[in-house]
DNA sequence: ATCATATTGCAACAATGTTGCGTTTTTTGT
DNA sequence: ACAAAAAACGCAACATTGTTGCAATATGAT
C-alpha cells in the first residue's frame, strides 16, 4: 500500500481503502470521496461548506451533518488536521502531514499557512525549511525556560493571493 | 493624561474619557464601563458573553448587539485587540499592547505570541530574534515569487502556561 | 438651545456547528 | 452466504455566535 507521503497522483480506491481501514474507519462512498479530494489536493484547506460544494459538483450527495461528522472523524483519527480560519472563525481541514497524526500537533512539525484575506482561500507552504523549525524550537525552548509548556506552533501569513491581486482578473473570487 | 502603558491601578473616569475621545469615540456609560473593565484587568481575555455577564453583575445593562458593536469599535480604533479562541472559535478581546496598534499588523515586526489553552492568557514574546525575522522574510519572499502578496506574519504558540501547568496549584484558572 | 451624528435597543436574520434518534450500510462471526 | 453487531447516515430540531435594518436616544460641536 502506498504511503500518504507518496504524493504522486493518482491514487487507487485500494489506496484510499487501505488508509481508511488502517485508521479504523469504514469504507463508504462518502469517506472515500472525501479522502480522495484531500489526497489529490494536498494543499487544499477547505471549510465544511467548500467540501460539500465540491462533492455536489461531483454528484456525490452527502448530508450536511454527515459531512461534519465525517470530517471530524477523519480529523480525530489523524488523517486530516483541523485549523481555525482566523477571519471567519470556521473550521478548515487539510490532509495531515504524511501519516503521523501528531506531526501537526507536534511542535517539531511546523507547517506555515498563507491565507488570502480577500477570498479566504488558504495554502499550505509545504517547504517547512530547517530555519523555520529552528525558530520554532528556539521559541519553545525559551517558553520552557519560563515554565510554560508550548505544545503547538502556528505560523500563518495573511495577505492577498495572486488571483485577488490581479487588477482586472477574469473570474473574481467571492469574498465570503 | 496617563498612558495606557502605565498599568498601575486605579484609573479615573478622566483617564478613560481621555483615551476614548483620543480614539474618536464618544463617552457613554457603556463604553466607559467596558473600557474600565479592560484597563483594570490587563490580562483578561474575555468573549462577548463574558463581558456581558460581568457588566450585568455590575448592574450595567447593555444590549447584546450593542456590546458586539462596542467591542468591535474599541478594537477597530486599536484600544482592544481581537483574537480567535482556537477551541470555541469565538472572538476574545484584550487590552491592546501599549500604544502602537500597528506593531501587531506590520509584517516586518513579527511578535510571536504564546497563548495558554487552559486560561487563555496571552504573552507576547518580545524578543523577536533575527532568525525569526529572517524566516518571516523568507516566507514572504517565497510567496512573492508565486505572485501572492503576504502582508502579515502571525506566529503563535499554544500550550499550557506555568500557572496552569502546576499539578496542585492553589487558585486554578478557569478554562474558557 | 439646536443640530448633526454617533450610539443604542429591538427584532429578525444568517452562518456555523451540535444532538437525538430511527434507518441504512458495512463489518464481523459462523 | 447469512445473521448479528457496530459504524455510518439522514432528517429534524436546536444551540451558539455574530450580523443587519431601522427607529429611538444620547453625545459633541456650534
Amino acid at each position: 500500500m502506498a504511503q500518504l507521503a507518496d504524493m504522486t497522483l493518482p491514487f487507487s480506491d485500494a489506496d484510499l481503502d487501505g488508509w481508511l481501514s488502517a485508521a479504523g474507519l469504514r469504507r463508504t462512498v462518502a469517506t472515500r470521496a472525501v479522502l480522495r479530494l484531500f489526497v489529490t489536493h494536498p494543499a487544499w484547506l477547505p471549510t465544511h461548506a467548500e467540501v460539500e460544494a465540491v462533492l455536489q459538483q461531483q454528484g456525490v450527495e452527502v448530508n450536511r451533518v454527515t459531512l461534519y461528522r465525517l470530517l471530524d472523524r477523519l480529523a480525530s483519527v489523524g488523517l486530516l488536521a483541523r485549523h481555525v480560519d482566523e477571519v471567519t472563525r470556521a473550521w478548515r481541514f487539510a490532509l495531515a502531514a504524511s501519516g503521523s497524526v501528531d506531526a501537526e500537533r507536534d511542535a517539531s512539525g511546523v507547517v506555515p499557512r498563507f491565507e488570502c484575506d480577500a477570498c479566504h482561500r488558504q495554502f499550505r507552504l509545504t517547504d517547512a525549511s530547517p530555519p523555520t523549525q529552528a525558530v520554532a524550537d528556539q521559541l519553545l525552548k525559551t517558553l520552557a525556560s519560563l515554565g510554560h509548556q508550548g505544545q503547538r506552533v502556528d505560523l500563518s501569513i495573511h495577505g492577498t493571493c495572486n488571483v485577488c491581486v490581479e487588477p482586472a482578473s477574469v473570474g473574481k473570487q467571492a469574498s465570503g
